[in-house]
DNA sequence: GGCTGGAGTTGACAGTGTCAACATCTACCG
DNA sequence: CGGTAGATGTTGACACTGTCAACTCCAGCC
């Protein structure tokens, strides 16, 4: 039902594709907000009106864009190591969230950063953006509770809590808001290691409570 | 030489003043990328060249506008409770940010969450910004160093930590994205709470490394 | 053959930001 | 008092955007 119209097999010359892949260069150089589909069209030698008989409007298409990185997103989470018990895989899943936002940037901030089209009236959109939290929040209700069941509003507390940090490292390092303050290439990366650290030390605080 | 064009003394009707107030009226109900000078000229009853006598474009409308947000942003941050250590202060600049996005998740958003007019070319707007970012590091800066002399690298990283602790869970509270999870007034309530304590034992964690 | 439906094209419309030329009104200076 | 300069606002245009509607084309199928 849904995905596949791409490399599945040829499937026609996929002006499809073509579109979507142009729109991703427009956005990479010029930014969300100047993507236009007469640009794209333009670009590939088409008629104005020939991206429509593929997208109904220009911000499904931009969905499916937005789609796209949350599927690279979640099979970057996927693919982490998958070595030790659930603290350790925890701490996996936080490096590969970190690495996945400071590779890409331009695909985190279309997730997290932008105004993205009214998610409501794009449910494809939604269902990859919940399955990345999803991962995120099981890897952490798998953590062992010391102290017997673990029960569903800590789960909550605790997922928010990654989930929060995380975010607000990887937005920051992929915003221009760094620029105004002076922060070099090394410390990001120090940053990125103490924040995973750190989680586990707040993650702990909240059991000595 | 800025600012103090409105409220100093009444100096005209002041269109450029219910040019700003209108403006951000329409962002509240239809969002930043739906704003247009001309609708705002239109609910003036103005013609629709009138705004640009007070604002070489849309982007510096809106840049004021963030800029706006920064000012009371600052404002709100300067105004917390001054009682306790450097500690004791911190925490308080935690509270005071966290409440801020919490009441005005529109101007966070403004001010974080959206593509910004490019930040090169609105200097003004950049100063407020910068202002907001060297209060919470100033604060870290007080706080006592038990080893002797606070190192600056350390300084930054523990600036970076809580400065992005923070954001993430403003951001993730002022997000749609909380749409898609299930999450309470409560829950968050306790999280803020939670998140502050958190913060307190990642920056200890430094310490005993 | 004829017909149907997808793919692409052309032409229009309303909306936008912005430049340029015009009107008007206000204040100040001779 | 008259006149002139500058700010303020208006009208008209231009290029650009998304999108609707009607048209052409061409492959495949009965």
């Amino acid at each position: 039902m849904a995905g596949g119209r791409s490399s599945g097999r040829a499937e026609r010359p996929s002006l499809r594709d073509a579109c979507l892949a142009e729109a991703l260069a427009i956005i990479e150089r010029e930014g969300v907000e100047s993507l236009s589909l007469r640009e794209v069209s333009r670009r590939l030698g088409v008629s104005h009106q020939a991206p429509y008989r593929h997208f109904p409007s220009r911000d499904h298409l931009l969905a499916e864009i937005v789609a796209g990185a949350y599927r690279a997103f979640v099979a970057h989470l996927e693919a982490r190591p998958r070595t030790g018990g659930a603290q350790g895989d925890l701490r996996e899943m936080g490096r590969a969230y970190l690495t996945y936002a400071r590779a890409h940037p331009l695909q985190y901030r279309l997730m997290f950063g932008t105004p993205l089209p009214n998610p409501a009236e794009h449910p494809d959109m939604m269902r990859h953006a919940e399955r990345a939290f999803g991962l995120l929040r099981d890897a952490i209700a798998e953590l062992p509770s010391t102290e017997g069941a673990r029960d569903l509003r800590a789960t909550h507390l605790d997922a928010l809590f990654v989930w929060s940090t995380l975010h607000g490292l990887s937005s920051i390092m992929s915003s221009d808001a760094l620029d105004t303050v002076d922060l070099d290439d090394d410390l990001l990366e120090a940053a990125a290691a103490e924040t995973l650290r750190r989680i586990g030390f707040g993650l702990r605080a909240s059991k000595s409570d």
